[in-house]
DNA sequence: CGCGGGGTTGAAAATGATCAAACGGCGTGG
DNA sequence: CCACGCCGTTTGATCATTTTCAACCCCGCG
């Protein structure tokens, strides 16, 4: 992992990453008198990010690029991808759970913006924009998990890697879809194994619902086919 | 379904289920100035409350008695428990997932205390107590769905009805523990079906790990070898 | 006494995991 | 430049787990 610079822009105050998360409104920015601290990281796969310090936890990171998730370990080494964080999301230590050891981890290369709030700790526990603001976060964190956790505990295989390949086609704005992931990403994420996972992208190719280009890359040729196979509607990244 | 009346107590201000929810820290009654409307249902088993109203839902529930579930349902009938709601467990429409159908379904009769917030949008809107106390619950609940993700995805048939009698366990102040759900409710829950459910926990039960005085009523005799078999920890009702 | 709604149990079928082998791309070092 | 080896993927055969379908039991209730 390596720090890398961010330029603050003249005008604005914001720095690349940030320029992204205005577009999604992650709304630090509105904030009077808040000192944030920030810095940009550079992932390799494989990096990690600890969720240190339970109680006051005021650090964010925003995904800038490529994509990362969020991990829970059982002691005897499963793992289960909880969270899928793509560009434009924003993860806070604070969000993980507590018990078990869980991490953000990096999928692919990934660029991340650090902000540390913690100087402004007093201050922001009483700010009424702030409070909106990680509410709004873990709001919508937590209405993506009530929807995963009915996708592990009542669609079959087949279907979740079929909502898997939509929702991520409903991401990428157009063009063909990159998996920045591995089969064993996506096990981990959908509760399977890889090699069933393989299986299945291989069904769904034969069927034609989806058309590879190479192991990461696919079109889908006809969203809403997909989508009457499925008995869930395939959430956008709902704003 | 039927509404019982609240009596508000002289000294505090509090209905039953207030106080109820004074001990577990609700935060709603430190707020100035809050025009908040309650009042009390009783729901029967099956009894469902339907979160209506996307956008500016202020309204709480806040179980008093029994046991409830949040659910959802699939365009085929499947449905899924997504959390479990025991007395001090507050509930708000908006925690729920978008998309699908889902609701607040009574597994046991219970007594409920509704908070309407609505009359005070604009207020607090901008109170720092009240976003604070929005910002815990949702918190609390995004952490506990991030666990069940954990659980439905990783754990096999018999390490999730193990950890769940142990969880509704450590919920139990003392004595026998009671469930107050159909096997069908459990299997919901854990992303199993009913059989499969009872199967296992003849297993357990032949296993001596938890004894039962009836089909709803166990007693755990040592929590430590639960703990022992299972790869994770047993979340209390963490506060 | 019969009926109905859980609950339990069994046998068969389906689903997914595990083990094992082989493939392909890609980077490294000879 | 080529050979080698590594890593991720694919595929097959087999095994384990879970579901499905069905029968039966228990108990409370009309």
């Amino acid at each position: 992992m390596n720090f890398i610079p961010i330029e603050t822009e003249s005008g604005t105050g914001l720095c690349p990453a940030c320029q992204n998360c205005a577009l999604t409104g992650c709304g630090f920015h509105d904030l009077d008198g808040v000192a944030a601290h920030q810095r940009g990281l550079a992932l390799d796969r494989g990096d990690r990010l600890e969720c240190r310090g339970r109680g006051a936890c005021l650090q964010f990171w925003v995904i800038v690029d490529g994509t990362a998730a969020t991990c829970v370990a059982f002691e005897d080494g499963r793992r289960q991808i909880v969270g899928l964080e793509g560009p434009g999301d924003i993860v806070c230590a604070l969000m993980a759970g507590s018990g078990t050891q869980n991490w953000l981890e990096a999928l692919s290369d990934c660029r991340i913006c650090e902000i540390d709030l913690s100087q402004s700790a007093g201050h922001l526990r009483h700010d009424p924009g702030f409070l909106g603001a990680t509410f709004a976060v873990a709001h919508r964190r937590l209405t993506q998990a009530q929807a995963h956790i009915s996708t592990l505990g009542r669609l079959d295989s087949r279907e979740r890697v079929l909502l898997f390949l939509a929702q991520m086609a409903a991401r990428t704005s157009k063009g063909p879809v990159t998996l920045h992931m591995s089969r064993e990403d996506i096990a981990d994420y959908l509760g399977l194994n890889a090699e069933t996972v393989s299986r299945i992208l291989s069904r769904i190719k034969k069927s034609g619902l989806v058309k590879f280009l190479s192991p990461t890359e696919y079109v889908v040729p006809d969203m809403a086919e997909i989508a009457r196979r499925l008995p869930v509607p395939i959430e956008e990244t709902h704003a």
